[in-house]
DNA sequence: GTCTATAGTTTGATAGAC
DNA sequence: GTCTATCAAACTATAGAC
C-alpha cells in the first residue's frame, strides 16, 4: 500500500466531505417518513440541527411543512430517530466484531468502530455532533450505547495488557485516540477522497496496534512501510 | 504513568466538556467588545452558531441586543473573529514547534497540535466545528492555515520516511489518523479528566511515533507499558 | 457607546378542510 | 395523510434619542 496524496483532495470547507445519504439495511423505513428521515440526514449533517428548519427540511422532501406533524410530533423527534439509529448501528457493527485474543479482538473493534463511520458519515455525524441537541431523556439511549462501546475498547486494552501482548503508556488516552481519530473519518471520508471504507478499517486497526504496543511479530506484514 | 479510568468521566452528554473561557495571551480584547467574544466563544462552543441567538449572546453580556452592532457588523462577524483566533493560535502553535530531525519534529509538532486543543478546547470546538457556519469569503484564512499545518504533518512524514526512520503503511491516512485523534481532545479534556494537557500531549506524540512506526530505540523510554 | 423601540422575516407548531 | 391558512414567538438587524 502506498501514499495517494497526490489525488487527495484539499482541505474540506464543508462540515462533511460526504454526500450520499445512506442508512444501514434494516432500518430502511418505508413512505414518508422514510423521505423524511433521509432529507433530516442530509440537512442536519450539512448544516447542523438548528441550521435546517422544518420549511427546509419539508421543502426537501417535497411535502408542506404541515405535514411533517402527521410522521413525527417535533422537529426534536426526528433527530432523535437519527440519532438513535447512528447508535444502533455503530453498536451493532461494534457487537459483531469478535476475536479470540486480545490483538485479534482490538483490531476487529477499530475496523468495526472505522467502518460504521465510513460507510455511514452523514449518521455518524448526525448522531455523534447533533446529540447535543436533544434533551436528557432523548439522549440517554444513546449515551448508554456510547459508553458501552467505549467499555469494550477498555477492556480489550486492559486484558491486553494483563497478557502482556500491549506495551502502552496509558489504557485511557489510548482508548481516547483510537477512538477519536475514528470518529473523524465521518468528517474527512467522502467520494473525492481516494480509499475504499475497509482499506482505511484496515489501516486504522494497523494504528490501534500500534498504539497498543503490540510486537511486529504479531502484527501480519500486510502493513508494513509505504516504500516497500 | 498509569491508568486513571476509576477516576475518568462518564461519557459525556454535552458537546464539550469543557468550560472555562480562554482566549490566548496575545489576542486578548479589551472592552465590550472583548466581553462580547468571550461570551459568544462560551455560548457557539456550547450550543452552536444557529443555537445562540444574539439575543442570548446580549443577555450574557448584560447589554442590550443593539449594542452588540456597535462593536461587530453582523453576528457572523463575531464567529468570523472567533475561527480567525483559533486558526491563528492553532497555526501559531505548530509553527513554534521545532526539531532537528523527523522524529523530534513529529513529536514536537503533535504536542503543539494536541496542547492547542487541550489548552484551548472551547476555541477549538467552535473554530472546528462552526466553521462551516460562515460564508466562502469568511472561512478562507482558516482554511489556508489547516492546509498549511496538514501539509507540515505531512512532510515530516515523507521526511521520515525517505530517511527511513520512520515505518509506515500509508502517510495520507497516517495523517488524518494523527490530526483526527489530535482534534477529538478539544470534545472531551475538561475539569474532570485527571490529567494535565501537557500530559496529554505528551502520550499523544507517543502514540503518533508509533503510527509512524519509529523504532523504540528511537524513542524515550519514559512512557512504556502502564504495568511497568 | 448604549439605549428604547421596532421593522421585517423566519421559526416551530396547530386548526380544520378534504 | 396531505393540504391551506395561520398563530405566537423568536430571529437578525436597523432607526433614532441620548
Amino acid at each position: 500500500m502506498s501514499d495517494r496524496s497526490a489525488d487527495m483532495p484539499v482541505v474540506e470547507r464543508r462540515r462533511i466531505a460526504a454526500e450520499e445519504v445512506r442508512l444501514p439495511p434494516g432500518f430502511a423505513v418505508e413512505g414518508t417518513a422514510g423521505r423524511i428521515l433521509r432529507e433530516a440526514l442530509r440537512l442536519f449533517a450539512e448544516r447542523g440541527f438548528y441550521g435546517a428548519s422544518i420549511r427546509d427540511l419539508a421543502d426537501a422532501c417535497e411535502i408542506r411543512s404541515a405535514t411533517l406533524y402527521a410522521h413525527f410530533p417535533t422537529k426534536e423527534h426526528v433527530l432523535a430517530e437519527l440519532v438513535r439509529l447512528g447508535h444502533e448501528n455503530h453498536h451493532a457493527h461494534i457487537k459483531a466484531a469478535e476475536g479470540a485474543e486480545p490483538v485479534a479482538k482490538l483490531r476487529e473493534l477499530v475496523r468495526a468502530h472505522v467502518l460504521a463511520h465510513a460507510d455511514y458519515p452523514l449518521l455518524a455525524v448526525v448522531a455523534n455532533n447533533e446529540l447535543h441537541c436533544l434533551s436528557d431523556e432523548m439522549a440517554t439511549p444513546a449515551l448508554v450505547l456510547r459508553a458501552d462501546g467505549r467499555q469494550r475498547l477498555s477492556d480489550i486494552l486492559h486484558e491486553g495488557i494483563a497478557a502482556g501482548v500491549f506495551d502502552l503508556p496509558d489504557p485511557y488516552l489510548a482508548v481516547t485516540a483510537i477512538s477519536g481519530m475514528g470518529m473523524r473519518v465521518a468528517n474527512w471520508y467522502g467520494p473525492d477522497v481516494p480509499y475504499q471504507p475497509l482499506e482505511i478499517a484496515e489501516t486504522y486497526a494497523e494504528f490501534a496496534l500500534r498504539i497498543a504496543g503490540v510486537h511486529p511479530d504479531l502484527r501480519p506484514g500486510a502493513l508494513r512501510s509505504s516504500t516497500a
